[in-house]
DNA sequence: AAAATGATGCTCT
DNA sequence: GAGCATCATTTTC
């Protein structure tokens, strides 16, 4: 997939740019990982994503131009990085949930305090820490060339994904939807679900 | 091996 | 004031 075709992809369906951003490079500096987990969160029908009611001072981001980083603060510890996704009008984002280490390993685990490489970016909160992601790349263009936070589509297609639901969703919230997508091949760098009550 | 817990702060009602 | 799109550590089976 070329960088057009999934720039094109991010501006319709977020459910299938989920899928198209597994095997893309994310970029930060001199370090760079394969995206291998994804969540889709839209607007329009997912009580679970921040847009299903009306556009707020944080959501701001997920009305806005497809391709940019909606970066927002967790539990009060935990940056979350999504890239917007929807058609016009709309609003909608896949959340980044994992990624395997290939290059700036040596920075990744400084930042992470972590050696073990299957730890330093399976899970959202993770991933952030290690690239040192943070409130200041909230809004910036993920597909820009120049763009200091970057994601360059893949070159060959994954092969085989594997889909589950979201992972921390409430219930009553779309739990159960099967949104969470994995690339089968590298399940060795996903986040592990979390225990359900 | 699974479940409970504490840290921690911003956003929205 | 409640509720989180989490993580590492501790406690319990």
């Amino acid at each position: 997939m070329t960088q057009a075709e999934l720039r094109e992809s991010l501006r319709n369906d977020v459910v299938q740019a989920a899928r198209d951003l597994l095997g893309a490079t994310l970029v930060y500096g001199s370090m760079q990982a394969r995206i291998v987990e994804t969540e889709a969160y839209r607007g329009e029908d997912d009580p679970a994503c921040h847009a299903y009611r009306k556009t707020t001072m944080r959501n701001m981001v997920m009305f806005g131009e497809p391709g940019h980083a909606y970066v927002y603060l967790n539990y009060g510890m935990h940056w979350m990085l999504n890239v917007s996704a929807h058609e016009p009008r709309r609003a909608a984002a896949v959340l980044v949930r994992a990624a395997e280490p290939l290059a700036g390993i040596e920075g990744m685990q400084a930042n992470r305090g972590v050696e073990r490489l299957e730890d330093l970016l399976s899970g959202p909160g993770k991933l952030c820490r290690a690239f040192g992601i943070t409130r200041d790349d909230n809004g910036s263009d993920i597909l820009a060339a120049n763009s200091p936070l970057r994601i360059s589509a893949a070159e060959e297609s994954v092969r085989e994904i594997v889909a589950g639901p979201r992972i921390g969703i409430a219930e009553g919230k779309g739990h159960d939807i099967p949104w969470r997508f994995m690339e089968a091949e590298r399940m060795k760098w996903v986040s592990k679900p979390r225990p359900r009550l």
